[in-house]
DNA sequence: ATGAAAGCGCTAACAG
DNA sequence: CTGTTAGCGCTTTCAT
C-alpha cells in the first residue's frame, strides 16, 4: 500500500517500551478506566504524536465491525440540487467522525444495484440513497440486513424505510395554483422519469390543482420523460408548436427548465410576455435568468441535515442492540419563490 | 456492525466442504492458476451468489494493503464547477474498481488538513486534491511518504508533484484582451482568494493583457478576496461607485460574477449597456442569464478524467514497486465562448 | 497498572 | 488439485 511503511501502535509501543495494549488504551482515552498512569500515558501521547502515528482506520473497522463510513448514492452528483444535499451530508457525517463514500449512479438502476454490494462490501455503517426510483426490489435486501437505511428525495411507497422529501405534491399544487390565479388556463407540465415518486407527485399536484379550480385536464399537455435539460428542450419545443399554444409550463426541475428555455429563446419567444413559466428547485443563479425564474424552493440543505441524523440515530441503535428506531418520514415544506416568469393574463 | 451477520468466505467454505484458500482463490479468478477442478470452481461459485456472500472490502484492504480507494478532497462540492470534476472522478474511479471517499474542505485550510490524516487513516490508495490553496506545508508529508497525489484547479509552485490545471494566466489574458479589443479601457478586476495559483494567474493574466495593450495599471481596479457570491456582490457595489466608473468587470469565478450581477441589477444598471461583464467557468446557465454570459470555459470534464488517470498510473507504479513516474503538470486550455455580455464601445 | 493472546476476514507462502 | 498456517493492525478478554 502506499502508505506500507506508516507507523503502527507496534512501533510507538516498542519506542516507548509498554505493549500495545497500553498504547491502544491511551489512543482511546482510556488511560482513566484501565488506571494506566500518568507518566505512561504521557509517553505514549507524546511518543504517537513524534513519529507521526496516525491510527489504521482499515484495521480498527475489521475489529470493532464500525467503520465510521457512510455511503451515498446519488444519480448526478453535478447537479447543484443534489450536490448541495451532498456537501450537507458529508458536512454533518464528518462532524460525527464519519467518512462519506460517493457513488454516482447516473441515473442507472443496474448501476445503484452495483454500487449497493459495493459499498455493503466496504461495510459502510449506513447508507444514504437518493434512489433512481423506478424500482425499489434491489434495494429491499439491505432492509432484511438492518443496514441503517435513509432514502432522500425519492422514495418507495411499498418500501417500510426512513425517507426525508420535499413536499411534491404541494409544491407542484401551489405552483399551478399561482398560475390559475394569474389567470392562466392552458398550462403545460414538462415532466421528468417517469415512475418515480417526485415526478408522480408533482404531476399529480398539476392534476389536482387543474380540478380543483375546475380547469379541464388535457394528458397531452403532460410532457417528457426526464430530469435532465435535454428533456426540457425537447418537451418545450414540442409544447410550442402547439396550438393553441399554452400560455404557461410548470416544469419539473432546474434542469428541465433551463432546457425549455433555450427552446424558448430559439423560437424568437419571450418570458413572460408570450410564455409564462413556473420551476422546481429554486438556484443561486434563478434571480439573474433572463427572465429572473419563478420557482418552488426545497430545503436541501435541510434534507441532508436531517438524513444524517437519522441516519445516525439508525446507526447508534443498531451498534447498541437496542431496538429498532422507528421509521421516520419526514415531509419537508416547500415555499413559492415569486420572481418574474409569469405573467398575469387578462380574465 | 449492521451487517455483522454476513457471509464470510468461511461459511461459503464451510458450505461447500473445501478450505477458504479454494474459495478464495476461486472468488478472485485465481482458479486457473492454481489448477482448481472445473467442479469445485463451479460449486463454489454457485454457494456463494447463493448464499449472497459479498467479500468485506475491509479485511482484503488489511490483508492487501491496497484498499481500492481514493481520497478526494474538495473545497466546496456544492459548487457545480467542483460537482462536475467530482463527478468525473467518481465515475472514472469506479470504472477502475476504486471507490472514492468525499471530503468537503469548506475553503478552510484546517480542515483540509485534518481530512488529509483522516484520509490517510483510512489507508486510501491515493488522493486528488483541489486545495483551498494558500499554503502547501500541510501536503508535504505526503509527497513524502509517497502516496500518489494529484492536486487539481490550484496549484503550488514550490511543490514538486503532479497537477492537472487549466491554462488561467492565458484564459484570463484571453478575456481581458477581448474587452480590449472591444475598445474598452477602464476594466475593473474582482478577483478571488488571494495567494492562490489560480487567482494569481487570473489576475497576472489580467494586467499582463493590459499592458501589451500599453493601458496603464490601476491596481484600485483588482478588488476582492474570495470566488464565493457575495465577495463578487460586494466587489461590483464598489466598482460601480466609483467615478470614472469601469465600462468592464472581468469576473474570476462563476459564483463571483453571479454576486456581481446582483449588484449591478440593484443599482439599476444593465449589461452590456452600461458595464460589460466577462467571467471564468462557463455553466448550464450561462445561455440564460439576463445577459447571456461571454465566458472563459475551462475543460471541467477532463480535468477530472485526466486526473484520475494520473493517479491510477502513480498508484499501480507504487504497487508494483516500481520507480517513481514522472511528475506530469498537465495545463488544459480554456476556450472564451463570446455571448452578449460585452458591449463593443466607440473608439 | 500492565501484558499476552486471540481473533476480526482475508490472502499467500509453503506443503503436500 | 487442495489445505494449513501465519499475519495484516487493531481491540479486548483474561490474567497477573
Amino acid at each position: 500500500m502506499a502508505q506500507s511503511n506508516a507507523e503502527t501502535i507496534q512501533s510507538v509501543a516498542d519506542k516507548v517500551g509498554v505493549s500495545t495494549t497500553t498504547v491502544s488504551r491511551v489512543l482511546n482515552g482510556k488511560a482513566e478506566t484501565y488506571r494506566i498512569s500518568k507518566r505512561t500515558e504521557e509517553r505514549v501521547l507524546q511518543t504517537a504524536t513524534e513519529m507521526g502515528y496516525i491510527p489504521n482506520q482499515v484495521a480498527r473497522g475489521l475489529r470493532n465491525k464500525r467503520t465510521n463510513t457512510i455511503g451515498l448514492i446519488i444519480p448526478d452528483i453535478s447537479n447543484p440540487f443534489f450536490s448541495t444535499i451532498a456537501r450537507n451530508i458529508e458536512i454533518n457525517a464528518r462532524k460525527a467522525g464519519c467518512s462519506t463514500i460517493l457513488s454516482d449512479s447516473q441515473e442507472d438502476t443496474q448501476l445503484e444495484k452495483e454500487s449497493l454490494r459495493l459499498l455493503q462490501g466496504r461495510k459502510v455503517d449506513g447508507l444514504i440513497i437518493c434512489p433512481v426510483g423506478e424500482v425499489s426490489a434491489h434495494i429491499e435486501p439491505v432492509l432484511y440486513k438492518n443496514i441503517p437505511l435513509v432514502i432522500i428525495d425519492r422514495y418507495f411507497p411499498e418500501l417500510d424505510c426512513t425517507y426525508v422529501i420535499s413536499d411534491n405534491y404541494k409544491g407542484a399544487f401551489d405552483a399551478v395554483s399561482y398560475l390559475i390565479e394569474n389567470n392562466h388556463r392552458t398550462i403545460a407540465c414538462i415532466q421528468g422519469r417517469a415512475r418515480t415518486s417526485v415526478n408522480h407527485e408533482r404531476v399529480q399536484g398539476y392534476r389536482d390543482a387543474l380540478k380543483k379550480h375546475g380547469l379541464p385536464l388535457d394528458e397531452s399537455l403532460i410532457i417528457g420523460e426526464s430530469f435532465g435539460k435535454k428533456n426540457g428542450y425537447i418537451g418545450a419545443k414540442i409544447l410550442l408548436n402547439r396550438t393553441p399554444r399554452p400560455t404557461a409550463i410548470f416544469s419539473t426541475s432546474n434542469l428541465i427548465s433551463l432546457g425549455a428555455m433555450g427552446a424558448i429563446l430559439e423560437e424568437g419567444l419571450s418570458i413572460p410576455d408570450d410564455i409564462s413559466m413556473i420551476s422546481f428547485d429554486d438556484q443561486p443563479y434563478s434571480d439573474y435568468l433572463i427572465t429572473p425564474m419563478t420557482t418552488i424552493a426545497q430545503q436541501t440543505d435541510e434534507i441532508g441535515h436531517i438524513a444524517f441524523k437519522l441516519l445516525e440515530t439508525q446507526i447508534n441503535h443498531e451498534m447498541n442492540q437496542d431496538m429498532k428506531p422507528r421509521i421516520e418520514r419526514i415531509v419537508l415544506p416547500t415555499k413559492l419563490v415569486i420572481r418574474k416568469s409569469v405573467k398575469t393574463l387578462n380574465k
